[in-house]
DNA sequence: GGTTCCCTTGACTGGACGGTCAAGGCAGTA
DNA sequence: TACTGCCTTGACCGTCCAGTCAAGGGAACC
């Protein structure tokens, strides 16, 4: 009876525990994303896995908490597999155009949680957290940006801003697939980000003289 | 006593009617943008306003109506900005990139507004209206783009996605701008937006070889 | 069998929130 | 003054919801 009982605080969990725990986090995305946050209640998530409602408070603090947790393991996971992704890369650009395919792709994979970040975005409670992985993340693709202005492959910009624009395009045409069936191919979509980012990077070219 | 006297039916308002019901739609459009739609309460909002909450309701059916109406009136002033500021064009690249620039610079003077967009794609109950708005900016901007291609003056390409990825840019850039100081002059990221979109929608160059 | 600790139950609480309504003020008009 | 119709009030209602808690099941270990 200490703030050491408190929920959140990693809780030695048991293999089911752990299985209890993934389960919610799973159901809760889908809900959420389909329903909104705030109109899903702790009961719709708890009903829909079929189990009491203490059951949810035993491993998550608050409906708060577990949303944000959601997000952070999301943004993490993404970062994993871009950083994967683009390891045994040598050249920048081709780095660049790899990760916003892979990025894309996961978040194709993934539209639930586009979705989320899109909400969390909104709402300054969750932004600041939101925020945090979008600077890494930022940051990530600054680095082989930097590399490809120096080098002069692409032209001079602020690679911050640059990063950010990727990021719109790929959430945003993302969010158009979220709508389309799920069961349709994305690749079309995929190929047509890439190519716009890309276009966005590079650079327009000099002069495209009228017919 | 009959529907007729319902509330959103457009009722007869006096001049000072008018101005009240538009200093609602200005306060709640701010609060919503701040605290979240959700999370702001119609008490909230008659508090911020000064006035009793029958007055709400005197003027909309319903706080969902009245989101439902800021961002409808909001998509509606944008699209008419746009459109007189391409009018005098003749030059469909011409047209773009000043309909991207017009695009951006409305929104970052309604950075209110592009958060509550930015919400209510999140939630189903108001995507849908939302979708219709953002389908009409796709065909506008689509019929300058159509023009291009046929021209040869930009790459074959999708103009429904073109447009999807423009919007995606400007959005997330202008979402940048709301967490900087609102008095900073927002000037270089709308630039740094405009030059991304065109170098998207005109094509990366075939070939930057490397040094 | 006894003990411990992870997990589960579901009724309950206190508060908030969207929306209603009967009543009254107030401006213009005759 | 009397009348009409726009506007305002704020207490009130029914509902919902995040979070609590006392109690119990059950597996693992002694």
């Amino acid at each position: 009876m200490e703030t050491s009982d408190a929920p959140t605080e990693d809780r030695r969990l048991t293999a089911r525990g752990e299985e209890r725990r993934r389960q919610i986090v799973e159901v809760a995305t889908r809900l959420f994303a389909k329903d909104g946050y705030h109109p899903t209640s702790v009961a719709d998530v708890v009903e829909a896995v079929g189990v009491g409602k203490g059951v949810f408070y035993w491993y998550f603090p608050s409906k708060e908490a577990l949303l944000a947790e959601i997000l952070r393991s999301g943004q993490k996971a993404r970062r994993r597999v871009q950083r994967d992704a683009i390891a045994g890369i040598a050249d920048p650009v081709e780095q660049m155009e790899r990760g916003i395919r892979t990025g894309m792709e996961w978040m194709a994979d993934h539209r639930d949680l586009v979705t989320l970040v899109r909400f969390a975005a909104t709402e300054e409670r969750f932004s600041e957290g939101l925020r945090k992985g979008e600077d890494i993340a930022a940051a990530d693709a600054a680095a082989p940006l930097r590399r490809a202005i120096d080098e002069g492959r692409i032209p001079e910009a602020d690679p911050d801003l640059l990063a950010r624009s990727v990021v719109g395009v790929t959430q945003h045409l993302c969010a158009s697939l979220i709508h389309a069936d799920p069961d349709s191919d994305p690749t079309p979509v995929i190929d047509a980000a890439v190519r716009f980012c890309m276009g966005g990077i590079l650079g327009a070219p000099a002069a495209t003289t009228p017919a």
